[in-house]
DNA sequence: TTGAAAGCGCTAACAA
DNA sequence: TTGTTAGCGCTTTCAA
């Protein structure tokens, strides 16, 4: 039973040959004979040799490990953008160690040492919501271990070796709003997730920019500030339907808020896109599963893991023009017309 | 700048004390006095000095961590359950790596010997749809490290150290087919995957189990085998509402078919649930955001996640009871009972 | 209460 | 082409 796992001291002993030899013949040098190289292969494999990470690491001074930290690994967008940091970084031969803060600073500051313990050579994170204090992404720069912010990045964070990718929400809600207006909606509401959060803002700067580009004034009776989700969305809509001026169209900064909206919409007899149009933001799963199916803005998930991981190995050493300064990318998101917003034949 | 980050030498050798009294000081140990501690607990401070697991690792022969290997890391299920694996993992003090195989044997074979070239001191794992061969565990097994398997399992994979976790597939679908009647429906048809595939011949037979226990025939025309999604579940209502023999209810053996069956319903004038009840498996997020909402059977992912680290815990070395056998898991899914389905008063 | 010394398994100079 | 030796950073006996 309990097969003790074999060491390269065990394949050394049986063959009556070195250790060094046999580190040389499993990582294929050129200057171990064939012969040798054979009969240590053999061995290996009958035996199931399995090299130790751990102490390959230690010597080399390099784990080959990087670190994710998340907020959460369920939902829709975290997952898919640890899948695109997964694939990128398999590519460039790392393993990827995740761990999750569950939106708690304590618990960041926690996966935060564990992944610096862990001798990572080089960290991505989206910050929790609610962290306020970055002290223990100070320890991370100081021993100059590079550093990618994504999505939720912390404003103001420099260094020689801190990176950030995030998404143009602004754009995209402005392209998105844009296409309202084409689609001939002229009053259009905006249900928006609180202010001091990012990418509402810039989300609803994005709105308000579309608007008054296209010549279209804003009301801010059709502006409504929530958290966004289901209920709420169809709460803020019923509220809407009985104002005076009531709304055309409905671009909301979440899906779930969109799909309430639509939702309560319907359930007033109105007929969506005819009677009103509906749009949401982020392209969760279910947008196009409804009926109508909903119209919203893709974020291209795993590109931005992608990203991500490309921004560190720029930081990594070893990088020749290491030197340049450390580039912060901002991805276009990508409008999805769907049934719920396009009155017109296309 | 590369503040090359410090170790254990490093702070004895600025105290004037051996690498051992650091390191039991660091530990908490109580033969080292306390002035000291203290002495060596500042200085780690200021230098912020991060233990090397690596090395801690290597030498006490233990990695503390164990390896997660599913699927996918996206979608409902494996984030949930992997979330749950997180949770209990962590309580007890262990670290996870968490790996993915995109359903690919030769991903899940490279997986492996990560995980366990990391020295992991268990692996929980759900196995890909095309592995046939199982090799690969194989070397697991013969290391006499601890193997979970959960909800995709391998049949007759024993092992002293070799557990499963599993849903209950059929109790599922047996009470949900048997709320299906209860609701008076009489002609139940039902969309299933690919028979072959446990879950799937499970399910199936948890519909006619529950059928025949309530007197109902079973009748071939009203079983529909398909690759499940929306669009299949559409065209398969499609089909059946054109049958002399028109349903009253679909189960679908996954949510997706069961919007799509729903959708051609409804397009076809058909009251959901009055004139056709439905019925899907998962609780998938949107079964809740659908008009109507969406019967489904919860699989609590989380909770197998926790039975799972439960499992491996009763198999690792100092476990007082390891002799016994290691048991098999199986959990009970919940019934969730929502609009589609619903046509009496509860 | 502290220190000396050995060694986890591996790699990489340097030597032969 | 192979071996010798040292050491990555840590823990842990054993001795003082």
């Amino acid at each position: 039973m309990a097969n003790r796992r074999a060491s390269i001291t065990d394949l050394a002993k049986a063959l009556n040959l070195s250790t060094s030899t046999i580190s040389r013949a499993l990582a294929d040098h050129n200057d171990v004979s064939e012969a040798t190289k054979k009969r240590v292969r053999e061995l290996a494999e009958e035996l199931s040799y399995q090299p130790n990470q751990l102490a390959a690491a230690l010597r080399r001074g390099r784990s080959n490990t990087l670190g994710v930290l998340v907020p959460h690994i369920t939902g829709n967008f975290f997952p898919q953008v640890v899948n695109g940091i997964a694939l990128e970084a398999s590519k460039a031969g790392f393993n990827v160690m995740i761990c999750q803060s569950n939106e708690d600073v304590k618990q960041e500051r926690k996966n935060i040492d564990l992944l610096m313990n862990s001798q990572v050579e080089g960290i991505l994170v989206s910050v929790s919501n609610t962290t306020q204090d970055f002290g223990h992404f100070d320890a991370v720069r100081s021993q100059d271990v590079p550093l990618v912010f994504f999505d939720r990045i912390v404003e103001g964070f420099r260094g020689n070796n801190v990176s950030a990718v995030m998404l143009d929400d602004y754009q995209g809600a402005y392209q998105l709003v844009s296409h309202l207006i084409e689609q001939g909606c002229t009053r259009i509401a905006h249900f928006t997730g609180p202010l001091h959060i990012n990418i509402h803002k810039n989300r609803h700067q994005g709105y308000r920019d579309a608007l008054t580009a296209h010549g279209l004034e804003i009301d801010e009776d059709l502006i409504s500030v929530m958290e966004l989700n289901q209920k709420t969305g169809t709460a803020a809509m019923k509220r809407m339907l009985k104002q005076s001026n009531v709304p055309d169209a409905v671009f909301a900064s979440n899906d779930l808020a969109a799909v309430g909206a639509m939702q309560a919409a319907k359930a007033q007899g109105l007929r969506v896109p005819q009677d009103m149009a509906i749009a949401g933001f982020s392209n969760e799963v279910f947008t196009s599963l409804t009926e109508p199916t909903i119209t919203t803005v893709d974020q291209g998930c795993e590109t931005m893991g992608i990203s991500a991981v490309r921004l560190l190995q720029k930081m990594l050493n070893g990088n020749p023009d290491r030197q340049a300064q450390p580039r912060n990318v901002v991805l276009r998101p990508k409008l999805l017309v769907r049934e719920s917003s396009l009155r017109k034949p296309e």
